[in-house]
DNA sequence: TATTAAATGATAAATATTATTATTAAGGAT
DNA sequence: ATCCTTAATAATAATATTTATCATTTAATA
């Protein structure tokens, strides 16, 4: 991946709020350095720095995505009322319960495990796609 | 919440597939008992019945909604290739481990916790509004 | 410096979801 | 059983977000 101006601008700007910003959030506050870049440049490179592991998407209820430049292992807390997300340090030999103490006054309505992967379906088809 | 034949049919449907439906795969099933019904009494419905806690929304990489029918506690893994979402279930004493095994063919790429509640700025209008 | 491929900006298009509104139906009161 | 009231529905317009397109620009390097 090309390293851009646009890239590490938005990169940066992302790494240093801590708000889980929308893609439009960050358009706005990138547009103060660069006042010439485009919303779908905003869109496109967040889009390929997740895919790249770089950044994180939060998903928020069908709402705006939300995205995170902290790479360190963390949990999510997100409000269902604003759809504003919080972090949730966790930490080595934490509890659940710990770790719900330390969700800085959200209310914690439910709570659970969440995984990522590829399907079997998927994998076959990668499969033959390598062939 | 009144009880109309199509509320009836649409959790009916969503309960008997196990495949987490998106709202117009479920509209494409329910259509067969109700041919007159609109996409928007089942976006509307599943939309109510979420919020009441009688059938649950997921979330999907910015994919479209996908909704499960099933109350019992379980998480789910979901595949980042093509959307679908599998259940994983959440047996007393399980470890993360023995969970991911379950994970019925899944390659996983990554698991995490994942929190819902209400933020203290949310927590503070409802007070307000109360009043 | 010239070349080439990738990235950008501007905007159109697609997609999913929600809002609107006239009509219909459910459930209780009479 | 019929009437009344309110909520729900069907149809569709509107909105919002995201993605695609494409001519132009830029970055890297030959």
């Amino acid at each position: 991946m090309r390293i851009t101006n646009q890239r590490e601008i938005i990169l940066e700007e992302l790494r240093r709020l801590r708000t889980h910003p929308t893609a439009d959030e960050l358009y706005e506050v990138v547009k103060r350095r660069l006042p010439r870049i485009s919303i779908a440049t905003v869109y496109r490179n967040l889009e390929r720095m997740s895919e790249a592991g770089i950044i994180h998407k939060l998903e928020n209820g069908g709402r705006q995505k939300r995205f995170d430049g902290d790479n360190r292992p963390h949990s999510h807390v997100f409000c269902i009322r604003c759809g504003r997300i919080s972090d949730v340090r966790t930490v080595e030999g934490a509890s659940a319960r710990d770790l719900i103490l330390d969700s800085k006054g959200f209310q914690i309505i439910e709570g659970g495990l969440q995984f990522e992967g590829v399907c079997p379906s998927c994998q076959d088809n990668e499969k033959l796609e390598a062939n």
